[in-house]
DNA sequence: GCCAACGTTGGC
DNA sequence: GCCAACGTTGGC
C-alpha cells in the first residue's frame, strides 16, 4: 500500500472533472514524463493519491485511489506513455494549501516542496497522514 | 507576466 | 556521450 500525488490544474482537468467521472473514474492520461509514468509502473489497484490543483489554487483538494494499474494512454500513439486509472474517494473539508505544507517543518522533505514540477509523486505513510489531519480527515481514508 | 528549474532535443 | 539551446511547468 503506497501514498502518491497528482498533480492538475484546474483549468485542463480539475477536482469537479474527477467527481463528475464517478465510480468509474477515469484515466489519468496525457503525462508525458518518464520519472512520473515509472511512479505510475508502481502502482497497485488500492493505492491512495492526493489530488492538488497546482497553479492558480495550489492546494491538496481531495483523495482518489488507484482503481486500475499501468496501461497504455489512450491519448498516446507513441507506445511509449502509460497511466493509471483514478477513482475519488473523498473531498478534503479543508483544502491543504501550498504554504501550509511549506509551513510544516515535517512536510519539508515532501516531493512537492522540493521539485514542485513533477506532476506524479510518491508521498510518505508520514506525509499522507500529516496531511490528511491538515486536511480535516477524522480518519484516514481506506483503499 | 516573469523567470527559475527542469526535461528534452539535436548537433558535434 | 556531452552539452548548448530550447520548451514547458509552475511558483512567485
Amino acid at each position: 500500500m503506497a501514498y502518491w500525488l497528482f498533480k492538475s490544474e484546474p483549468g485542463t482537468w480539475s477536482w469537479d472533472d474527477q467527481k463528475a467521472a464517478g465510480a468509474k473514474g477515469t484515466e489519468w492520461d496525457g503525462v508525458r514524463n518518464y520519472q512520473a509514468r515509472n511512479f505510475m509502473r508502481d502502482m497497485k489497484v488500492g493505492d491512495l493519491g492526493f489530488f492538488y490543483h497546482s497553479v492558480k489554487e495550489k492546494q491538496v483538494v481531495g483523495i482518489v485511489k488507484v482503481s486500475a494499474e499501468a496501461h497504455p494512454d489512450s491519448t498516446d500513439d507513441t507506445g511509449k506513455w502509460e497511466c493509471v486509472d483514478l477513482v475519488e474517494v473523498c473531498d478534503l473539508a479543508n483544502p491543504v494549501h501550498l504554504d501550509e505544507i511549506k509551513n510544516e517543518p515535517k512536510l519539508q522533505e515532501m516531493v512537492l516542496v522540493n521539485n514542485s514540477r513533477l506532476s506524479v509523486q510518491p508521498v510518505s505513510a508520514q506525509e499522507w497522514e500529516i496531511v490528511c489531519r491538515m486536511g480535516g480527515l477524522k480518519k484516514l481514508p481506506k483503499s
